[in-house]
DNA sequence: CCCTCTCTGCGTATCTCGTACGCAAATCAG
DNA sequence: CTGATTTGCGTACGAGATACGCAGAGAGGG
């Protein structure tokens, strides 16, 4: 419990329910407000942008008026992690698991698309936040009626996350790197491989390397990585439908 | 690009492949200390810890010494990166892929949970070190006799990375989330969720949640952690061995 | 043997950040 | 009207990264 910051003040905070005091001058700010400036400034310029002095510029106040509505950074950072997700679609549920989690899967790397700073700030605890558990509720729900006990069924969305969001994060970090220094992907980063690898210390990597399979263009790059996250998800899938094949 | 860094100078720094000057006065530093004085303090007191000033203190230099052998502290951590693994253990080459996947994937865990904060610096680009690329070789040569072609099983590794980078991510940051706070796990999560999900809104988790799963104690935490990080990787390795049956 | 070129350690200084502290003005309960 | 409260925010501090440039060490050429 670093700060005074206590668990139950978080999800009261990211919930709305503090309740406002009676005295004093009007607030000029709002949580939301700051809230909001915080996350234009991530997707705009990246989350390392994002600085109290920053946030206070764009709302036109000072630096220290909005530690009167948030206690620190990095109690800003966890209501910026919640207000950065849409709530999830309504699901289409005529179609089975299967077809719902891999739509719940790609609608949150979407999401993750538009703030890709999201990805890469630190949990800080298990999930509470409003939209954050509305995207739980969804996956559970994806899971209705496949008879998995619910231990199992939080398993499956657990896994499902982590997966989903090492991908983003992979995503999200090399994008960046890129943006520093496009050229180090494709051809270079295979010739690079070739300079360094020595077949006889790393047999299996230099026979992939040989292949070819790293000298892509920068522009493959993308969709290879986007490939890659698909064959991923689906072997995930095989894997909970063996889960669920077995349980019943 | 930024700095002056370039690519192939941080493949040089972290193969050692740089050529010493004849000329001037002995170093008194090398990178080799720096970068495990940096490992040290990182392990004692974790990532937010270190900074120029502590490594130098550790080495009994001034801050400003160690630029002349990293180029910034970016440099620094890429090189923490590799410096924080341990060399791939050796095959044992018998038993098929599926094992060796599984002791791989175990193997990565274990050393990750030696240095968690690897698990949280940022990933600057493709993986070029030393051992960065040992792991990779081994779990490649695990895939060797599966019959998938060489993009397949670069896929296939890549997916399995990131589902344990973020496995290991989400553990050691709960972990140090737990540390400042023990409380907010255990039962003191499920009452939270309690109090704010809403059954008609949010049926599904409403359904979990009062099902009890939620309720655990601090010190079961751990071990359902280990045990969901079991379940997911069995998931996997489910699908690629869905994936390998296909191509044969 | 000395001169010069090179390279190291590092002192100084600047800029950016997070945030503790406390004051003055605004607002409302009584 | 008065006192309790609460807001915006100026000031100040400490920590961190790092640009710049100087002093002195060492090696090679004459």
């Amino acid at each position: 419990m670093v700060d005074g910051r206590s668990f139950e003040e978080d999800v009261e905070l990211l919930w709305g329910l503090r309740d406002t005091p009676r005295r004093g001058p009007r607030p000029t700010l709002t949580v939301d407000e700051i809230v909001r400036a915080a996350v234009d400034i991530a997707d705009a310029d990246g989350l390392a942008a994002v600085s109290m002095a920053r946030v206070a510029e764009r709302l036109g106040n000072a630096p220290m008026a909005l530690y009167r509505h948030v206690r620190s950074k990095s109690e800003l950072l966890i209501l910026m992690a919640d207000a950065a997700m849409d709530t999830p679609p309504p699901p289409a549920d005529d179609a089975g698991w299967r077809p719902a989690l891999t739509a719940w899967a790609h609608g949150i790397t979407a999401m993750f698309r538009a703030h890709p700073w999201a990805a890469t700030l630190p949990i800080a605890g298990p999930p509470v936040g409003p939209k954050n558990l509305a995207w739980f509720d969804a996956a559970l729900a994806a899971l209705g009626d496949t008879g998995l006990d619910p231990g199992l069924k939080v398993a499956v969305v657990m896994g499902l996350i982590t997966y989903v969001q090492g991908e983003i994060r992979l995503t999200a970090e090399l994008a960046a790197a890129f943006t520093d220094d496009p050229d180090a992907f494709g051809a270079r980063y295979g010739a690079a491989l070739a300079r360094v690898v020595d077949p006889r210390t790393l047999p299996a990597l230099a026979a992939v390397v040989a292949s070819g399979v790293f000298d892509v263009t920068a522009t493959d790059f993308g969709a290879d990585v986007a490939a890659d996250f698909g064959f991923g998800l689906e072997c995930f899938l095989d894997g909970i439908a063996v889960t669920i094949d077995r349980q019943r």
